[in-house]
Order: structure tokens, then C-alpha cells, then sequence
DNA sequence: AATGAATGAGTATTCATTCAT
DNA sequence: GATGAATGAATACTCATTCAT
């Protein structure tokens, strides 16, 4: 930990985080092993303590990671949009092509709901996922744009429409993320209601 | 298994099942060992394998029970009402109040969408409760009353919204079923949109 | 730990108990592996870790068990006789002739001293140990029977000296406690000086 | 091995050699990993191996190194002193200043009797020693000065005597070797009977 | 039905040692 | 001389599962 890597250093490390971020995806955290991880990558045991203290360690880089990469993602896309409303739907596009992208990532953050351990540090991405659309919604309910409604219910059904659809058609059954994005932010503005 | 159990043999089975239920929601599935139960409930360890082959099908025993339990109580909710887009806000109020009493259950739905062993028997489920939806999702656009788009995409993104609310506000929050559902209906039928 | 065993279980442990007091004194704690241990008894790792919580605990167990025994073979040495530096010279040969039968345990107790870990519960017997010297030497001079000096001191020269002799002549070169233990006394009660 | 090294190189090894003897002396041998010594002292794994074979060869020559130390300690102290019973003090006493300013080395002494590997060239060292102190007890022994008993008998009650007291008095509770060694060398000469 | 002892393959992790640079 | 990355055998320990009683 802390230490100073060189240039190789770097690589190895991202090389086995990417790998061990597409085997727990698909086996599970728990179902894939430190051992499977080095020898699918042709290296020693030890390789894997050298740039990592623990598994669980590893997790918790790959989770950080991924929260951090996805938020960054989402503020480019925003960038400076003025209108409170199209700044929410670009959001939510955002999301969802990046989930398109890393779908390893997005099931180790529903796996890390599920184990005390790994709560906490998926709570505090979480946090400040939800105060990033929060903002936004607050300003456009002071617009009269959308409905006064309590903004952090808002923002998180939001989430849970994007994060489902996510997986059921981009993940389960391979549509393209345009399509289900358009979906969702028809959703999200108007719920079942006919337009 | 298929044993022929006495009755005090069915209510050690599902102690067990409870017992198990609760750990594998609180500190996760993997983290929990057999002994961990057996020795909780004060029993020997040849008790859990009188009652369940494996651990793994324990776990598959409580998901199945759990499905078709909410199932059940969904169905009781809707009873005979004739308006489709009652119906449907009745089954996701009923979802909710489902959910708010059998929060460990809820948990382990999401954790077995995180192992591919457990993938198939939980789509098994799932499959079957989107199709009640869309059938209502169906009836109601055929009467114009919700606008007419992909009724598995609308499904879908109700069952992120109820699952999503619920997660935060009744578990991790512990608000009140009832409000959320409000809450969630609401989001459903309008969306973002202002009244 | 603190598990109820029945007669069979208590046999277990003491035999694995005794052999590996007798490896680790032979090769050292370290070198001796829990492996080694179990499949040296011809039974499965887990049958170990059933009886004992860890290696380290398994050797303090040795540790106090070896203790306390020295201890109680030297209150039944001494009796209840009346001269105490009668009762000192009994307590030196019921040292080392507890030292003779048991040469593993003493082996342990020496190496307990040169590891931080088990220092502690290696001071604990040995001040009890001391402390019983203590109390005859103190009897001893008041009584004008031996030299006015610190009993601490003397009673620590004579644990020294048992000690050591046991090490060398008993240990390594295979002679009889009974003749060492004449020596030893011999040494303890006129030191060099000649008759 | 058998490098030939320049002036800084000899630091080096030396720097090594303290370093790792107050690590194994701290903690034990065992749980003194290369790593720890060579990151304690800021270098890269390879300077470990640049200088020593092994890490058991290392512990070899510290401990080679205080057995010599020691000896030419005695030597030194000892003189060309006439009188064998005074050069019997005159040692004991120097082992005991010299165990002061070394208590590193004497714990790997003590370290080195519990690990069958060490013992050979242990007790090498040891018999060099004891054969010192035998030839001073047979010339006193002639001499009628002291008791006629078997002389490597009183030299290795004598070593006892002196570890002994050097660890509980010294290392453990920090008194001056000097005073110590007063009493060690009264109860060598006299044992327990009064003056 | 139930107990508790036993099994042994499997897990994460450590660490002495090597080696390319 | 020195670095830090890599090796891989070995270790303590866990745990689902079995079985004699």
C-alpha cells in the first residue's frame, strides 16, 4: 500500500484490477479466488500482494474506482448546461452509457450492497451520486419545472429506473444503451402518463 | 429432501430457514456459515442436513418461498378490481408493504443476482412477476388510460422504482411503507412532470 | 474453546497436546507445522482446530499445563516438612526430577522466553514459581540458616543453576536426575567452598 | 560469501547484522521477516542478499560473532591474574558486563538452544566456554581452594547461575550488572550457607 | 431426529529467495 | 552495489459436508 510504483508497476496493477473486476462480475466476489485471479493472468501468488493488501482491498480499489470514473463521466456530459431539466436527462444518459461500458463494475456495486462489509464504502459513492442529481432537481422545482416533491425521493427513483432498466436491456438482453436511455428519461419526465 | 417431516419437524425447518434468512441478509450469504446457524439455534449440525441438502439449497429454498410468498400477496392485493391502473398502483403498494415486512428476504433477491449460480432461479421469479404487470401495462394502453410504449420497458422501470425506494427510504431510513408508496405511485404515474 | 468434550474428545486433545509438545521441542515451534501435527497422528487438519483455537494457543495451553504440573509435583514433594532449607532441597529435586520426565515441556518453556508472545504467560508461572523458593529462603534466614541476602536473588541463583545442570547433564548427556540433583544441591547449599 | 567488501560495504553488513540481531532479539527470530530488516534499515531486498547467503546464515554469524566477542571479553578480563579462584570471578564478571552491553546476543544464544538447526553450532561455542572456566576450577581444585567435585559440574552450575541472573535482574528489571554480579559471584563462591 | 467429532479440499496470505534492470 | 518486482512453495486456518453413535 502507499507504495511508489514505476511505469510496469502501474499496469500490473491496473491489469489485475481489470481482471479481477470481470471474474467477480461473473462468478461472484466470493466464488472467485486470489489464485484464480494470478494464474489467469500468468503471474505468482505473490504479484497480487506485492500491488494489493487484501481481496478485500482489491474490492474496495475497484469499487472507488468505478464510483469515481462514473461520476466524472456524468459531469462531462453535463458540462455547462444551463436548464436544470436537460442537465437531469444528460445525467441520466450519461449513466447509462457508462454503464454500457463497464458492466463488470455496475454488478460488484450491487454486489457490495449485499455484504455488510462492503456497505459503508459503497454508501459514501452513493451519497454523493444522489447530491449531484439532488442539485439539479431542487433548481428546477424552484423553476416550477418539475413537481414539488421531496427532491431526494425524486433523485432516487431516478436511480432505480435507470439502474433496472440497465440491467434487464443493456446487461440481460444486449440492447444498445441509446434506446433504453430514451426509454428511461421518457420515465422519468412522465411517468405512465400519456404525453 | 422430499422428506416426510412431523410437525415439529416442519417448525424446525423453518427456524432454520428464518434463522439463515436473517444472517445471510445481515452479514451476507458467503460470510455465513452452517455452524454459524446451527450453533445460533443451539441445534447440532447434523440437524441442518436432515433438513436441506446443502447450504446452496437452502438459499434457493428461501428465495422460492419468498417469490412466490410476494406473488401471493400481490395477487390478494389486486383481488378483482376491474381498473387496470388501479391494479397496477395496488400491486406496487402492495410490493412495498411486502417488502417493509420481509426486508431479509428482499435482500437476498439482490445477492443472488450478484452469483451466477443463483442467476437462473431468480429470473425464474422475476419473469413471472413482470408478467402480471405488463398484462395490466397492457390492458391499460388498450384503453388509452397510460401512454403506449414497450410495456416491459414501463414494467421494468416500476420494478427499479418500488425496489429502488424501498432499499432507501423503508430499509435503509426506516420510513413507513405506506409514505414511500405514495411516493413511488405518484413517480409512476407522472414522472418528474408538474401535476 | 470452552467446548464440552466427552471422554473420547478428551483423549484427542491430550494426545494432540503431546505430540506436538514433543515436535515443537524437538524442532523448534515454528518449524513445526500444524500439518505436520495432524497428518503425524494420522488424522484431518480439522480434527486440530476442533480441539484448539490456533497453534499459538495450543502451545500457551502446553505452557500452562506444564506449569502448573511442576508446581503441584513440588507442593507434594515437600510435604509438610518442617526445616525449610529441607523443604528447599526437596523442591530442587522435585524440579529436576519433573524436568527428567519431562524434557519437551522444559525444552518449550525456554523457547517461550525468546518470543514477545509468549513472554507474558511464561512470567506468570515462573514469579509463582519464584515466589514459593521465596517464601522457605526468607523462613530459612530468619531462622539464621542460610546467608542474609536477597532471597529473591538466592532463590533465582537456584532456579539458575537447576536449570542449567538439567540442560547439560540430564538433557544432553542422558544422566540421572538423582546424581545432578545431589550436584545441584551440593552447588546451591555451599556454593565453590570447599567442606 | 567470502565477498571481499570495501570499507562501506563492511558498514553495510554490519548495520545489517545489529539491525537484524535487535529485530530477532525483540521479537524472535521467526517473526523477523528479510523484509522487515531491510525495509527498517531503507534498502532494497537485494542488499540483504548481497551480503548474507541466507537469513539463517545470518543468525550463524551473529551468533558466531558473540560467542567471539565474549570470549576475548573474558580473556581480556581475566589477564594474566595468578590466582584461579580470583580468574574465576574475574570471568563471571566479565560475562556479566559484557551480557549487559549485549543483550541482543544473549537472547539469540537463548533463541538458538530451541531450533534443532542452531544447536550445533550453539553449543560449539558454549563447550569453548565452559572448557575456560573448567581449566580455572581444576588448577583451584589443585590448589585445594575449592571443593573437589566434578569441575565441569561447578563451571556449568556456574553459567547458570550467571544467565539466569543476568536475565531477571538485568534485562528484566534493569539493575546494574555491577551489583549483580556481586551476587553472583557470593553464591557461586559460598551457595546459600552463611559466612 | 439429533449430536458432536471428523474429514480434507480449499482459502487468503506470507515470505525467503531470485532476477532483470 | 542496489532496486523493486516477481516467484511459488508453504502456512495457518475455514468450512461444507459426512458419519458413528
Amino acid at each position: 500500500m502507499a507504495r511508489r510504483l514505476t511505469q510496469r508497476g502501474k499496469e500490473r496493477r491496473d491489469q489485475l484490477m481489470a481482471f479481477a473486476a470481470a471474474r467477480f462480475a461473473e462468478q461472484g466476489y466470493h466464488p472467485t479466488s486470489v489464485s484464480e485471479i494470478v494464474s489467469g493472468l500468468g503471474v505468482g501468488k505473490g504479484v497480487f500482494y506485492w500491488y494489493f493488501e487484501s481481496k478485500e482491498q482489491l474490492f474496495l480499489e475497484i469499487l472507488k474506482d468505478a464510483q469515481t470514473d462514473l461520476r466524472r463521466r456524468q459531469q462531462q456530459a453535463i458540462g455547462d448546461e444551463e436548464d436544470p431539466v436537460k442537465r437531469i436527462e444528460l445525467g441520466l444518459r450519461a449513466s447509462m452509457e457508462w454503464a454500457e461500458a463497464h458492466r463488470d463494475h455496475n454488478k460488484l456495486i450491487q454486489f457490495a450492497a449485499t455484504e455488510a462489509t462492503f456497505v459503508p464504502a459503497l454508501l459514501r459513492g452513493q451519497d454523493i451520486a444522489v447530491a449531484d442529481v439532488v442539485k439539479h432537481v431542487k433548481e428546477a422545482i424552484a423553476q416550477g419545472r418539475i413537481r414539488d416533491t421531496d427532491p431526494d425521493v425524486l433523485a432516487h427513483a431516478m436511480v432505480g429506473v435507470v439502474g433496472h432498466l440497465t440491467r434487464v436491456f443493456i446487461y440481460d438482453r444486449g440492447e444498445p444503451a441509446e434506446g433504453v436511455a430514451d426509454a428511461a428519461v421518457a420515465f422519468c419526465l412522465e411517468g405512465l402518463s400519456p404525453a
